[in-house]
DNA sequence: GTCTATATACTGATAGAC
DNA sequence: GTCTATCAGTATATAGAC
């Protein structure tokens, strides 16, 4: 696959949403310009937009990808039986894949505000899709019997809150490992919406 | 006390930063500029040079306030027996303060990346304050035998993630009465650390 | 696809009149 | 204390050469 000098397109697209990611996730989106991302690519400014119509698109794109990649990562996960082993499944998981990731966590969750109104409501519905399905397991758990929780969505909200708080102090190589970390959190999990 | 034609510093002061707060918490600081905020006040972007010496100081200024109000309001908590009845306090105080001013919770945590080192490691000592204060509760329950926590930091963190997380969904009026948020957050607080 | 050059608009902050 | 005017720098995005 012979290519001409200049032509890199694949790899140039790969680099700009890479630097892109990262320096959102560190100055955030409107402290971040295109210039500085191309810089970081080793660009020029204007050569970005053969790669993105314009900067919000860059934005909303990186933050979609992030939420499509999530429902289906946890949509691939074996299926278990009964509530508790499910909630447990999923707090493992929404830990492991978030803490893997945490700059695309990171915009996702702090840019939402920055999103333009059509884009910030797929966004949020991808959110709510993911919040659906733990809600989904703590109603069964609840008719099973296995948990109290006297409003399933509000419960649902609660504990992913508390399980994205790993992502602002978790550092790899710190104090804990991640499997004590999994385990810690979900215990929590576990007690918080037990009978 | 008469007043001289254009001559309103206090209230120009209060009105700056109250069209900080807000417009800060909506857009994101870096995405608001001197020129909007002199224009919800009502003045022009030269006059606020006369309330702070710039914007950045601004930012901190509303953030250290923010952090010394609610150090305050938890201090001037009325004393509680043991364990169990500081931790439902401390849970039903921190929704409740935490509800009562969004705005200024938002900024204090989102826009903490936008800080000045030194201010950052300011604002982050106050907020290492706080999480304390839960972490103490959390280690004293341990000892008295009710709390069974593993990590009372890690557990600390857990917990104020889960609370904070009501501002991200709570709206005045909405299916919950704030009594009934309350009692939700606190009992899954209260389970989450339980033997 | 990337470059240079540029249009147009906005940024934080300051100077000096009143 | 607020105004007008302005400096110097930067922003997003586009046009046309290669």
């Amino acid at each position: 696959m012979p290519r001409r000098p200049g032509s890199h397109a694949a790899e140039t697209n790969r680099r700009m949403r890479e630097a892109a990611l990262r320096l959102f996730a560190r100055h955030g989106y409107a402290a971040v310009s295109m210039r500085r991302i191309a810089a970081e690519v080793g660009v020029q400014a204007g050569a970005l937009y053969s790669h993105t119509p314009d900067k919000q698109t860059l934005l909303f794109s990186l933050m979609q990808d992030h939420m499509h990649e999530l429902l289906a990562a946890r949509a691939a996960l074996p299926p278990v039986r009964g509530a508790e082993a499910r909630l447990e499944q999923f707090a493992r998981f929404h830990i492991r894949f978030h803490l893997a990731r945490p700059e695309a966590v990171f915009i996702s969750y702090m840019e939402l505000r920055n999103l333009e109104p059509e884009n910030f409501r797929v966004i949020e519905g991808l959110r709510r899709d993911y919040e659906t399905a733990l809600e989904t397991i703590l109603r069964d758990g609840a008719a099973e019997g296995v948990f109290s929780v006297p409003d399933a969505k509000i419960a649902a909200l609660g504990l992913i809150a508390m399980l994205n708080g790993v992502n602002t102090w978790y550092r790899e190589g710190g104090r804990l490992t991640l499997e004590e970390v999994e385990a810690i959190y979900r215990d929590m999990a576990r007690k918080a919406v037990a009978v």
